[in-house]
DNA sequence: AACATTCGCAACCGCCTGGGT
DNA sequence: GACCCAGGCGGTTGCGAATGT
């Protein structure tokens, strides 16, 4: 893990604070060119006079390719709720499930305006704001009842809630797949060796979500199956908010879903 | 127009973890 | 096994912009 050249480098003034067009573009430039390898001989290597954890975070929160910018969506703020309601400040692993999406973003988004969004629907007696548009409809929605919609299940006592979650620009097959979360908890060598998968908490079937619930089965009822339901079993039915997680579900049962053939990358862009 | 307050965001800080020595 | 270091993460801060008075 240590770095060779990390150990020579010469002590020089390191720049903080903001990060200027020029230093920008000489970071991008070297990473584009050599990748970043070892971070704390980056600076060394693309001229700049910051630490490395410094360029990394640059990178990482700004200058990588496919860094979605701009508001977020009400669907992805349907997922940050759903999956803070899961994991609590797990930020890294929220950013996993919201492509472009930094980690950095989320936890700010989350502070200066879901936060106290929450914050006012537990507490009803504050005002919030009186409408919204849920951009999938078009409808214009009461932030109230909108944010209802939005945190009404996101324990796992609960088990469906209402989402319009078809995603247009996807391709036609990727609206009927479970959505499975947690995609990245599961290692492709398990996946290719055939073996299990980790459990996921949610699924979807496009339209519908459907929560698993605390025990038993993961169901799903995906709309045009010629079976109307599907069930996923977990391996081990006795497991607390926690294990569910890490409870184990045949492979197989999942990837034969609504007899579609799937990829399994597919999953894990979801 | 001037000032105060709030908001949004970028970046830093400190801690933890894992791997190399 | 102890130590060191890089990388990763969540909490926090600082600052400019926007908004309110």
């Amino acid at each position: 893990m240590r770095c060779k050249l990390a150990s020579e480098k010469p002590k020089m003034k390191q720049k903080k604070g903001l990060w200027s067009p020029d230093e920008d573009q000489k970071l991008r430039d070297y990473v584009m060119n050599y990748g970043h390898g070892c971070w704390s001989v980056v600076p060394i290597n693309a001229g700049l006079q910051r630490n490395g954890k410094s360029c990394r975070l640059r990178w990482i929160n700004y200058l990588r390719p496919g860094l979605k910018k701009g508001a977020f969506s009400i669907q992805e703020e349907e997922t940050i709720l759903n999956l803070h309601g899961l994991l609590g400040n797990k930020w890294s692993l929220i950013s996993q499930h919201l492509p472009g999406r930094t980690d950095n973003e989320i936890k700010n988004h989350w502070h200066s305006y879901l936060k106290k969004q929450v914050q006012k629907q537990e507490n009803p007696e504050t005002t919030i704001k009186p409408e919204c548009t849920n951009s999938d409809t078009g409808h214009t929605e009461s932030s109230s009842s909108y944010l209802k919609s939005l945190t009404r299940n996101t324990s796992f006592d609960s088990l469906t809630y209402n989402s319009s979650s078809v995603d247009m620009d996807q391709p036609a097959h990727f609206n009927k797949l479970p959505k499975i979360l947690f995609a990245d908890w599961l290692g492709l060598e398990e996946f290719h060796g055939h073996e299990t998968l980790v459990c996921k908490e949610e699924i979807s079937n496009g339209s519908n979500y459907q929560e698993a619930p605390l025990s038993g089965n993961l169901l799903t009822n995906n709309e045009g199956s010629t079976d109307s339901s599907e069930t996923v079993n977990c391996l081990d039915n006795n497991y607390s908010n926690e294990d569910m997680f890490h409870n184990q579900m045949k492979l197989d049962q999942i990837f034969n879903f609504n007899g579609a053939d799937f990829n399994f990358e597919d999953f894990l862009y979801i």
